[in-house]
DNA sequence: AAGCAGGACAACCGCAACAAG
DNA sequence: GCTTGTTGCGGTTGTCCTGCT
């Protein structure tokens, strides 16, 4: 079996948000907390897809995504996390407070590829191998293949390529509505989805216990999505943690199990044992 | 000034992972 | 253990913008 669509594509608008939209979506978000994203646009008011109100959100509307150009810092700790990592740019989002999965994606696509092989490093590789340079032939990218490619083809050609879906289902029963907690600090509760605070001097706190798991004291009652967020965040942090560690990286490593630590505490044994 | 090439980045897509029932 | 719905990820594409010719 496969998966319904996520949204009736034939009243779904697409392209561009449009200002009016992303105030839509900041005032229900801001009123009902995240999550629920299959239902948010009807809820919201939007003819927007579920997809696409969460990938607005987390990538352009959060409140607490540090705009501007990436620092010297940040272009190095990115492409020391992507060689040890590769392309698990969520990964390595998480260890850059502020920065998307998608905007570092892209920013190691238009800069710090290019950085590297202005160095006379492989992208690919990252520091561990010095190939010689790339003749011109091979110099040119696979995306200006592309672009040169669609320069040539005829306007109703450039229309964007719609993929048909593989699998057709009927809609889902109709299933109650997952009753949210409303956030009532919501750029705070985004951050510590993602397991950390930042005061407004911009030093980054850890987070406090995860509440809910293993009879922790519970000074707000989380909902079960958020509970399950953390998990997963967890899962992912004692997955980095694991690959820091093995890659004897023992700097990151060290700043990293803090995180875990704080992230859930009742793991501390957990992960004390991994870093033993 | 106009047209083109390429950079930058927002947005889309399919799929895998996961949780809930 | 299986089915089904949801979420998040990573790859890809569309479009706007800027600089060059």
């Amino acid at each position: 079996m496969g998966r319904s669509p996520c949204c009736e594509k034939a009243h779904t608008n697409k392209g561009a948000w449009t200002k009016e939209e992303d105030q839509r979506l900041i005032a229900h978000i801001n009123q009902h907390g995240e999550g629920c994203w299959r239902s948010l646009p009807k809820a919201a008011g939007l003819l927007r897809c579920g997809k696409s109100c969460r990938l607005r959100w987390i990538n352009y509307l959060r409140p607490d995504l540090k705009r501007g150009n990436f620092t010297d810092e940040e272009d190095e700790l990115i492409i020391k996390l992507h060689e040890l990592l590769g392309n698990k740019w969520s990964l390595i989002a998480g260890r850059l407070p502020g920065r998307t999965d998608n905007e570092i994606k892209n920013y190691w696509n238009t800069h710090i590829k290019r950085k590297l092989l202005a160095r006379g490093l492989d992208p690919l590789r990252t520091a561990r191998s010095m190939p010689p340079p790339p003749s011109p032939a091979t110099t040119t990218s696979r995306r200006r293949l592309q672009l040169l490619a669609r320069r040539n083809k005829r306007p109703q050609q450039l229309q964007r390529r719609r993929r048909v879906p593989r699998r057709h289902r009927p809609q889902p029963v109709h299933k109650p509505a997952v009753v949210v907690v409303p956030a009532v600090f919501p750029a705070a509760a985004a951050a510590r989805s993602r397991g950390e605070t930042r005061r407004s001097d911009g030093e980054l706190h850890l987070p406090p216990p995860l509440l809910g798991d293993e009879g922790e004291d519970m000074p707000v009652l989380e909902p079960p999505r958020a509970a399950r967020r953390r998990r997963v965040q967890l899962r992912r942090l004692v997955g980095l943690f694991l690959l820091l560690a093995a890659a004897g990286d023992g700097e990151l490593a060290s700043v990293h199990i803090r995180q875990c630590i704080v992230v859930n505490s009742v793991k501390h044994r957990e992960i004390q044992r991994f870093s033993d």
